[in-house]
DNA sequence: AATGAATGAGTGTTCATTCAT
DNA sequence: TATGAATGAACACTCATTCAT
């Protein structure tokens, strides 16, 4: 009994290195980086991290419902927020999450597996817009995929500052939560038109040198 | 007429088609499609692709160049566009070839053969930034890298809904738009403090299934 | 026993197996040959190979390597040889080792990560050189580079007759030897003058066919 | 009748600067150097080049056969030097030759298609070798056999001594001329029993580290 | 259960040769 | 006829995954 315990101790252990490793290596050398670097970053074997994880993308996946899950907890605690603050408080944490694993971010939405976790934590952000609304925090045209579109300007702004700058995403969050703000000026203009986007498509045209 | 040796009329045809090529078999499998399949949806052999682009990496680097040359022109005549609306013009012809070149994304904004052309780009940002300003579209204290995180951001919406709506980042202009414009609210808060985040890096425990 | 990291057995095997491998193609096909049928001829996959050498030229040079290593064993016990017979004794072993493994040899005397072990071997050559002479087997104004040529000279009638007999360095070796003798004619002739080097150079003139 | 003469001409003339192009660059590179850059040293196409030479390996045989028609001159011309020297004039030349030519070596003696006219050349070295000994120049039980052994020697010599010294190869000469002189000692020794080479064949067994 | 050596399909790239211009 | 762009088989090498120890 108690070897068994030692044992699948051992094994949670074994896989909770592995997903830190997983990120840390992900972080630098990006999703393109060797199974092989990440075993070794966690002190196991190959094998070992075979035995915890089916495949590489098996792997992935699971770090990504873990960091899914992380920002989920923050939703939950967020519903508590006072003048309907949680909303901005997720938005933060989710930049937080993001920018501590920057290897990540190319599946961090998209990716296939995680799915009822996004659907999960979609369910606390109805509640948190509605509460953010009523507190005059947020306009009242605001939609559940605007606040999707924030996650998604965080990511890129974390992604693409890599290197230069930590905080860039944080003056992302922070335009975009002013475009939110009631006071802000409409938002059903389409920002250009169909024509235009035809001409510039039609100049898709690569020099002949 | 220009530096470089001129082409052959075919030469230069198969250089564009491989470019064209390029961009389609990235939009539809990712930076790590084989040269292969680009040859192939091109219409001509391998080593024709190698003739023209000495690496796959090259082949890239010119596909992302072709496309912030097209911004860059997008940029050039936005200048004498009226009322300060120049600056959202390039934004949303940024945003149109984002859109119709996803693949690439990942490269565009950070490839290192295309700094020149990036800085050039920016050169231009400034004039336009500053007509905007003059003309009361935007505000006065917003700076030339919140219109690089306006691209960013774009950019993100278009990787993060490929598949789902094409339309998402026009959403994502508009809100960055909404709060860089003069009456949206200050843009100096932090939004989250250096506490919260150390909270949630320390949450970061994967589960123990 | 020795610094570098023990192999496991059966890891040990492998590379044995490889390098016996590597020389029996490259005597049949040339250093040209192409590095899957190394892995086949070996029993192992290619991944195999590579996990043994960083790369093909690593392997030819591991090769090489070897093959200097048995010269080198050669040269230490021949200085215990009796009457100075010491010098021919490494030249005969080198004769066979070159001959067992032809494919090698365009690499055997130029291999840039050799040229340690080949400063060992003459190390050794200067002693039994030495000791050649004292005993009046070689003649005293040999030098060492003379002793060079002979390796080579070995070299090129096993590369030469390759296919048609298998003992003609033997007589090489015999007739540079007889010329190193104490009692063979003077070594300080020109064998040609510039004049006549300058006349056949200049009737280079390929057939107008 | 003008015209035709005048492309026949030409023709030539770009079959003779391709095969001296060939020759620099094969000096340079090897064998393994590229047909492109032998086009673009002999300043004609690429199609010229395969108009004149079927494949790169028949223009590769060529060179090779200009080689050996250059050798076969001296050996001519050499049948009329006094006092039986001409054997020691076809050596020297063939040096001067191979030494000008390294990038060809290894397939100047053992090139298929220049099969007759190496048969030619031993003919007349046949008469050489005669008269040398006539004249005592050189010993009574030289064989045909033995001179082949002197070219590859000095063959050797060349390709070895490649970048460091340009003249080993008249060293390389005038030991196996003094090894085959008249006065030189027995050539009937094997320089290595059977045994020997046995034992070293053995001995062949890569070190497990 | 843990290890890391072994595997081989897949990748980017080269280069002798062909052929449209 | 001369050109060099086009071709694609062949190559060296990588890396996710398997499995003997």
């Amino acid at each position: 009994m108690v070897g068994e315990k030692a044992l699948r101790r051992d094994a949670a252990e074994n896989r909770r290195r592995l997903l830190v490793a997983a990120a840390s290596v992900f972080n630098e050398h990006g999703l393109d980086a060797g199974v092989e670097e990440i075993a070794r970053e966690a002190g196991v074997g190959l094998g070992t991290l075979y035995r915890r994880f089916a495949t590489k993308d098996a792997l992935i996946s699971e770090l990504v419902r873990t960091l899914l899950g992380d920002i989920l907890r923050v939703a939950e605690s967020a519903v508590s927020a006072p003048n309907g603050e949680g909303l901005e408080r997720v938005l933060s944490g989710a930049g937080a999450v993001q920018s501590a694993n920057r290897g990540c971010l190319p599946r961090l939405w998209s990716d296939r597996e995680s799915a009822s976790l996004r659907s999960d934590l979609r369910q606390h952000l109805i509640e948190l817009l509605h509460l953010a609304k009523q507190n005059d925090r947020i306009r009242s045209d605001a939609t559940l995929e605007d606040v999707d579109l924030v996650f998604w300007a965080v990511r890129s702004a974390v992604e693409t500052s890599q290197g230069v700058t930590d905080s860039a995403w944080q003056r992302t969050l922070t335009i975009m939560l002013a475009g939110l703000r009631p006071g802000a000026e409409r938002l059903d203009t389409r920002p250009m038109t169909g024509e235009e986007y035809e001409g510039i498509a039609a100049r898709m045209n690569p020099a002949t040198g």
